[in-house]
DNA sequence: CATATGTCCTGAGAGC
DNA sequence: TGCTCTCAGGACATAT
């Protein structure tokens, strides 16, 4: 599940592959069905061997490489796919290597860049080169709504304010905000103590900036704890090493605790648009 | 047009 | 113990 801040944690910890030029592409020797890889990989090796990574980016939960031949990799984990610069959680489900030469030079944490993986246990994840056209057509604002890191209540407002859906339904619209994901989305609703199933067009102005402002501080703090590891232990940065900011979960995962915010109410977990959400009857009102 | 539902996939955990 | 079943929720296709 990385969503906005895992995904930033990952697109941080691979800011080392700046500068390093690509040796090799392969796919890894999976037993399973083969995960989507765009163009096939005698293509997309012949694009990409011997250039260079100019930089980094995020469109929304997908994390771009940017090379020097103008063409973006976008590595989109969706449900347990990771991207990697240290080895993987197990070479079982390993689906993509790119080895990097870093001429030497030395990186983050001391670790010379010399690859980048992805891995994905359940491989409904995908890799895809674009081309500059390519990629807005793909990732453009008709597909992807602001950042999640950019919003602000007028904007919310603007996409939202008329929507009948139920805000936390609504808040998973990557068209809408680019980003949050089903975990995010109860925490910034419990933190404005906001119902999860009232619907947009019942939500004030100033509430749209409450959410605006709750979405801001999740995700920034979130992104300061490198992500939420649940349960599973999916979830990794790049290093393999996880995140903390399940620590801080208010409510998600946290049904029948007591509310950390009124102590009053019990956290309560329902389903929406076939959805886990989780909230507190008694402090985040319709 | 807006909104709702089905689909992909694997492994963890529940329940018998 | 060992089996079967359900569930987890990313994005997108299809249905209403």
């Amino acid at each position: 599940m990385p969503e906005l801040p895992e995904v930033e944690t990952m697109r941080r910890t691979i800011a080392g592959c700046v500068g390093t030029q690509v040796a090799a592409v392969e796919r890894c020797p999976c037993p399973r069905k083969p995960i989507l890889v765009s163009p096939r990989i005698d293509h997309l090796r012949r694009r990409l061997v011997g250039r260079t990574i100019v930089g980094t980016g995020r469109a929304g939960k997908r994390v771009v490489v940017q090379f020097d031949s103008d063409d973006k990799l976008v590595l989109e984990p969706r449900m347990t796919g990771l991207v990697l610069v240290a080895d993987p959680p197990s070479a079982e489900h390993l689906r993509l290597r790119i080895g990097l030469d870093s001429g030497g030079r030395v990186v983050r944490d001391g670790t010379a860049a010399s690859q980048l993986l992805y891995w994905d246990r359940r491989g409904l994840g995908s890799v895809r080169l674009f081309r500059p056209d390519e990629f807005a057509a793909a990732f453009g604002p008709e597909k992807l709504g602001p950042d999640g890191l950019d919003v602000t209540g007028p904007l919310l407002r603007e996409k939202l304010g008329k929507s009948r859906r139920a805000i936390k339904v609504a808040l998973l619209d990557q068209r809408a905000v680019a980003g949050i994901g089903n975990i995010y989305a109860s925490e910034i609703l419990h933190v404005v103590h906001i119902d999860p199933r009232k619907r947009c067009d019942r939500i004030s102005k100033t509430d749209w900036q409450r959410i605006a402002d709750a979405t801001l501080e999740v995700l920034h703090e979130a992104i300061r704890c490198e992500g939420s590891t649940l349960g599973d232990g999916t979830y990794r940065n790049a290093l393999n090493q996880e995140g903390t900011y399940q620590n801080l979960h208010r409510v998600y995962g946290r049904a029948g605790e007591v509310c950390p915010s009124c102590s009053d109410g019990e956290i309560r977990q329902v389903v929406q648009a076939q959805r886990s959400t989780f909230f507190c009857p008694a402090c985040q009102r319709r």
